[in-house]
DNA sequence: TAGAGTTGTCTATATAACTATACAAGTTGA
DNA sequence: TCAACTTGTATAGTTATATAGACAACTCTA
């Protein structure tokens, strides 16, 4: 605990009570005493209290006077099966009630040399490019950028605004089939403005999904670029 | 730049500059000037100076007096494809020369529920817990901890700290096909004993996969989760 | 009820982090 | 050479972080 690296002790006690608690089965459970963690930690006692206030603003923990502090079970990350046929709605409707697509944003541009490779058009061949959020029970899960070509789907921004649903949008435009060709993994910090979509802390982590949707001609029709809040989804590849 | 969450400002400053070198896509680029910086993050000079010498000692940029700072293109992040047959070191041979994995601690415990029922052994059962970091050209990309049984897989880690493979060693115990039978994906901060292995500041982050490996017979023979360091690589899910 | 164990609060001190200002020393180009 | 830029260094003051100890308030159990 004494690594001059920038984050403050009382951070790295709070990381670690979290993961005392995650790794805890029981519910609703005590943690060790003040004293205790503080001796654990190698830090003092008002550290100890410092991180778990920073934890009970987070709503991780309360503390009873005279009695100790309780962690809550979170409840476990939801499972995001990533598929060949991966829809969101699908997908988190098994586990969640009500899942909801928002548009956050919507513009035509021209398409860079980037999408357009991955959409098969020519560079600056106009695209249209949504921001969505999507959130289950309340809780924003991720949030989406998408690219279409304007061309082939003109009403797509109307459509999802209406629908809130990828699918149903496209579908409104006579396609009913598509599956995801490739999706590439990585982990960010999280940017600002999506920390704003995501009501998530300045530090949290996003996992960035890369993927590419293709019509069942193989023909490419929709890149995206999605941000799963990580302390929220577990993404599960099935084989 | 004023967030009261426990993290240093040259830190936040230093992951900034980092952002900043790796969207720019010139290589030995010139970073803009100190003063410039510091307006930019909103800090004193002295902040900005503080991250961009925890930047140079991670080698990341050089400065040179009079003339201003300037940082190395990083290498992208290798592709790391997670299919039903992924090995670590045929995937990372096509993209880096001499990938090799370095025993890092090993152990004989009991299988605690999880790992028990994984693994379809009995509570108690035991277990082979063997920790170990993947490296290619001498980059640190992964650390892994993998459970396999004793009963059937007595030398496994005799065999893996000599051929540097878990498919090798499984080779030793006469078991030559083995596939993956589902990953689950999550992303956490790095901890404090993974950052040592894998060389990487204490804020980074890490791509977590959980996988199971079935024998042809689909029986699960090796339980495993591995943490790749979030900044050096990609996993890639072809469908 | 008494005592042991818990959290809450207070004061004090030391160190690290951050800011502010000034100027020296080096580089570049007109 | 000179002016305008850059980084390097020094000093000082302020705020945040962390430690140390003492004691009050509260809960539980013997």
């Amino acid at each position: 605990m004494n690594v001059d690296d920038g984050i403050a002790r009382w951070r790295r006690v709070a990381d670690g009570i979290r993961t005392l608690a995650a790794e805890s089965d029981a519910d609703g459970g005590l943690l060790p005493s003040e004293a205790a963690l503080a001796e654990r930690f190698g830090v003092n006692r008002h550290t100890v209290r410092r991180a778990i206030a920073a934890l009970a603003a987070e709503g991780l923990v309360h503390t009873e006077r005279g009695r100790g502090t309780f962690f809550r079970k979170l409840p476990g990350r939801l499972h995001y099966p990533i598929g060949t046929r991966t829809r969101f709605s699908e997908n988190i409707s098994r586990q969640a009630r009500e899942p909801a697509g928002r548009l956050i944003q919507a513009s035509v541009e021209p398409a860079d040399a980037r999408i357009a490779a991955a959409l098969g058009l020519r560079i600056g061949a106009a695209v249209h490019r949504m921001e969505t959020l999507h959130v289950a029970d309340g809780m924003p899960l991720s949030v989406s950028t998408s690219w279409f070509s304007v061309e082939r789907f003109p009403a797509i921004v109307a459509a999802y605004a209406e629908t809130g649903s990828v699918s149903k949008a496209l579908e409104a435009h006579g396609l009913v089939d598509y599956h995801r060709r490739e999706t590439r993994v990585a982990a960010e910090h999280v940017s600002p403005a999506d920390a704003a979509h995501l009501a998530c802390p300045a530090d949290a982590i996003v996992i960035v999904a890369e993927s590419l949707n293709v019509d069942p001609e193989g023909q490419p029709m929709q890149r995206s670029r999605t941000r799963f809040a990580a302390d929220r989804i577990e993404l599960v590849f099935a084989t």
